[in-house]
DNA sequence: GCGCTACTTGTCATAGTATAACAGTTCGTG
DNA sequence: CACGAACTGTTATACTATGACAAGTAGCGC
């Protein structure tokens, strides 16, 4: 998983996202590192894979599918949905990308590499998105899955609120 | 609201989905819960709002909001799109159904009245989708969202995996 | 009862999101 | 080099959702 040693039992609570930070490194050890994990995993980081995550991580917001492929064919790839779906699929399917379902959109992980249940702050009012680590087999929806016989394999979490910076514009 | 006192330390765990129960009376208590509450709100609990939860209810699956359309035609009322968005939005709106996000799709309130954020757990085998109760500032998220000084208004907690039914079917 | 306002319903039109199916190409392997 | 698997691009289509406007209706003050 590339990331170096983290105990499970202390996961990172840093959002990543309401927050400025050095993008220009980010991106490229972020693009380093989907590399480094194609290589290991014997999958295949061709072009039109690789600038859709350089996409999502330069924009470091969620995007559309159409957003995407506006992108895409601005970059020479091809014009047509299924050429952003296609990519898409492959980095959320490969833990470097996520969907928010409730924006139907798509953004860079922000702890690539981490053997995480994401979690999402979505802002109501500017649409930033940060990711947090969730905790799904903890607290009520995992007593309930255990009490129903529900064997959960993959959860969505996403918080909508208002952001640090849309809550102080807004007044107390 | 109707259901008993509850403390707000043991939240109910019974998933409500993956199990037969009395249909035709849970439909009806529903629905009268529903017209009370609107009555006591003001709200106005017209033909087609009514039937819309009347079908969610006698369904007890996730529905489409087109699904919803033909529902709705059949039984005389418009159909064009806007009609059931609307209705489904009023519902929403005022804790009758939710939506639930993955599936593009909704679902009649299992909990009807309890000040709840639902949290969902969603078969990917036949689709069915149970709701428990979420504890949304709780946990993980609710640290990293006090941390960022991100402040919560809703969540979108959705679980996806096998029901015991298709968990046995599948095997082990 | 009359007229007012707010709300609701229904329609047409259009925008936004997503996938099926197929052809041509490229990559890795035997 | 021949082969199969995977990838890219295309056309076409399906599914999800909302804006805008006209007509009807309920509730309210007079």
């Amino acid at each position: 998983m590339t990331s170096s040693a983290r105990s499970e039992d202390t996961p990172p609570t840093d959002p990543v996202g309401f927050e400025t930070h050095d993008h220009a490194s980010c991106i490229a050890s972020a693009i380093a590192e989907a590399e480094a994990h194609c290589a290991r995993e014997g999958l295949r980081f061709t072009p039109v894979r690789r600038k859709a995550l350089e996409i999502l991580l330069r924009e470091h917001r969620a995007l559309g599918a159409y957003e995407m492929l506006d992108a895409l064919r601005e970059a020479g790839f091809g014009s047509q949905p299924p050429v952003a779906y296609r990519a898409l699929e492959f980095l959320v399917g490969n833990g470097f990308a996520h969907k928010i379902e409730r924006l139907n959109a798509f953004i860079a992980c922000a702890h690539p590499g981490a053997n995480h249940s994401p979690a999402f702050m979505i802002c109501r009012s500017c649409d930033s998105v940060a990711e947090a680590q969730a905790t799904p087999a903890r607290g009520a929806l995992g007593d309930a899955a255990r009490a129903a016989g529900f064997r959960i394999e993959r959860t969505v979490v996403e918080a909508e609120g208002l952001c640090p910076a849309c809550s102080e514009k807004a007044g107390t």
